[in-house]
DNA sequence: AATAATAATTCTATAATGAAAGTATTCTAG
DNA sequence: CTAGAATACTTTCATTATAGAATTATTATT
C-alpha cells in the first residue's frame, strides 16, 4: 500500500519532481545512513540519533526501492535480516550529499563533524567523493550486489 | 507566530540540520523561484505551476526570513507589495540546486527544461552558475539591494 | 468615496507524522 | 523439539501539518 503523496507529480519542473521524490523531513537521512553512515540494516536505522519512528522508516525505505533510489539483498546471516544499499541512481546523489554538506557547514554553526573531515569535504570535495564511492564499491563487492 | 516544526534541531548532523531549514515539499521551490525563475512578488509565487496554497507560501517566505536565506524589501511602485530575494547564505543553495537539477536530469525522464539549458548544466555547471549568479546581482544592483 | 490589488490570515477537512503496541517469521539455547 | 528472543515490519490512534477556500487589513486607483 502507497500513501497518497508517493503518486502526485506536481510539475514537471526538474526541481519539483526530484523534491517529489527525496524533499521530506527523512529520506535523505536513509540516504545519508546508507553513503556515509554505513548503516544498511533496518534496526540500526532505527537507532540513528535522529529517532526515526518504525513506520515511517518503513514507509521511507519502501519508498526509495519503489522510486529505484534503494535496494535490498537478504542478509548472508540470517534469512529475517536484510541488507538496503544504494543503487546507482541513489549513489549518484553523492554530489548533492555534499553540496548540503558543504553548505551545512559553511552557514550551519553548530554542526559536529571533525574539523580534518570537515576540510576535506571544504577543499577538495572530489577526493571526499571519490573515497566514498570506494568504500560503497568496497561493501557491495563484499556482498555481491550489483 | 512559528509552528513548532520550525525550532526542532533532530541532531548536529550537517545534513540533518541543513534539512530541518530546507528538507520539505515547498522551501527549494520557493527558492528556486528566486534564484531561477525571476520571480520576486507574492502574488506571482501563487502563480506557480505546482500550485501552492496561500498559507504554506506565507508560512515558507516566513521561515525562510526567520532562518536568513531571504530577505525582503518594499516594492518601488508600491508600499503594498513586496520585493523577496535571496541572501547570500540563499544564494550559496546555488550549488546543490545546480547538482539537483543535473541528478533530475540524469535520473527522471519527464523533466521539461529546453536542451540547450540542460546541455549546458550537464557540461558546463560552473558557467551556469556563473551566468545564474550574475542575473542575480543585476537584479539587486537594479533594486540597490545587500 | 467606491473599487481593486496585495499580502497575508483564518477556518476546516484531509493527510502525514510519531509513539507505542502488535504480528509474523526466523533464529537460538536448552 | 520447544520456548523465548530477534527482526522487520504493520496497526492504531493522538497530534501536527497541509491544502483550499474564504476572509481581512492595508494601500492604491478611479
Amino acid at each position: 500500500m502507497v500513501a497518497k503523496s508517493e503518486h502526485k507529480q506536481r510539475s514537471q519542473c526538474p526541481i519539483a519532481c526530484a523534491l517529489d521524490l527525496i524533499g521530506d523531513h527523512w529520506t535523505l537521512l536513509v540516504v545519508r545512513n546508507l553513503m556515509f553512515l554505513g548503516i544498511h540494516e533496518y534496526k540500526d536505522m532505527l537507532k540513528m540519533e535522529e529517532q526515526i519512528s518504525s513506520s515511517i522508516l518503513s514507509n521511507r525505505l519502501r519508498k526509495l526501492q519503489n522510486d529505484g533510489l534503494v535496494d535490498a539483498l537478504p542478509h548472508p546471516l540470517s534469512q529475517r535480516r536484510k541488507l538496503y544499499f544504494l543503487t546507482a541512481k541513489g549513489k549518484d546523489l553523492i554530489y548533492l550529499m555534499t553540496e548540503l554538506v558543504i553548505w551545512s557547514n559553511n552557514y550551519l554553526e553548530t554542526v559536529a563533524i571533525p574539523e580534518d573531515k570537515k576540510r576535506l569535504i571544504e577543499h577538495a570535495p572530489d577526493r571526499f567523493i571519490e573515497i566514498t564511492l570506494k568504500e560503497l564499491d568496497a561493501w557491495e563487492k563484499q556482498y555481491a550486489a550489483s
